[in-house]
DNA sequence: CCAATCATTGGGCAACCTGCCCAGTCAGAT
DNA sequence: ATCTGACTGGGCAGGTTGCCCAATGATTGG
């Protein structure tokens, strides 16, 4: 399941320039094109990466406020809260966790004022019994997974 | 900057098969291949689509315990403070946010063991006056943007 | 209303890459 | 010693890409 040094150097060659071949990453990394094949197979049906799907901006594509609303949630309506904000688009991610709140969601949105909107949507739902919402300045880490992988090329 | 229907198709059909070239995606779409090419090179200069990196689960590489961590910076700091988590590998973003905390940081960890070192090491540094950490149980809704895609595609 | 501009179309071309196959080598495990 | 798995180097047909072109709407500004 772990990765090793040639895993490693194909993920990060892949990161760097998405569009090169299997054939030029042979070349690249100075080994035969079945082997650049076999490893990129194994990562797939391994897990370590799920796809190459398309990286979009929110902000690009008109939903330039991002934000993080933490949520209370009454006993036993999990289930349902879950099922309700799956349903809205402005919500780019959902987690369950321990801590304060009992679950924490991404939330994108046009400006604002249309925030309000969002979260309006968001939490009117019974189950929520408190939001607490805290607005994105900057993002001075996008989300990166490239060190990790670096870390653990090596530490393998 | 924003996009229209075929737009949308295009970002769509390579979210579900990012194997797709132009020239099936045109067939499919039933527009011309120049066409597809046209807006996908649109779509990248745009910057609505990042890229095609690779999406690598950390899980898969040894980091299955996600947290985040909601961050209080001593005034002044927030330039050291974000230099240095910035150099952790396991700190996967950092945002800058309104509301309670200073900052809000996406961890991994190899265990809840491991865990508590890399808290350790994040906030082991000067400017961080106080940390609160939730770890995430279940990832229901996983980072997605395919439903603000066909909202954009549609209201447009 | 006309002209200009832009997106789209449909076609063609050479070069390249992919998917697939094979046999041979090599190292580690049994 | 034998076997398994990974890697290599090579070949092949088919498909795709990148690039070019002329022609056709569609939209916009004059």
């Amino acid at each position: 399941m772990a990765i090793d040094h040639l895993d490693g150097r194909i993920i990060l060659l892949l990161a760097r320039e998405p569009r090169v071949g299997v054939l030029e990453m042979s070349r690249r990394l100075g080994v035969a094109r079945g082997t650049v094949q076999a490893r990129l197979d194994r990562l797939q049906s391994n897990g370590v990466i799920r796809g190459f799907g398309p990286q979009v901006d929110p902000a690009a594509l008109g939903y330039p406020v991002t934000a993080f609303a933490t949520l209370q949630i009454r006993q036993g309506q999990g289930a349902d809260v879950r099922a309700h904000l799956a349903t809205v688009p402005e919500v780019l991610e959902l987690h369950t966790t321990t801590g304060t709140g009992d679950m924490l969601c991404r939330l994108v949105a046009r400006s604002n004022a249309d925030l309000q909107r969002v979260i309006d949507r968001v939490v009117g739902f019974d189950g929520i019994v408190r939001a607490s919402t805290a607005i994105v300045m900057e993002n001075p880490v996008p989300l990166r997974i490239i060190p990790l992988v670096e870390q653990a090329a090596l530490g393998e």
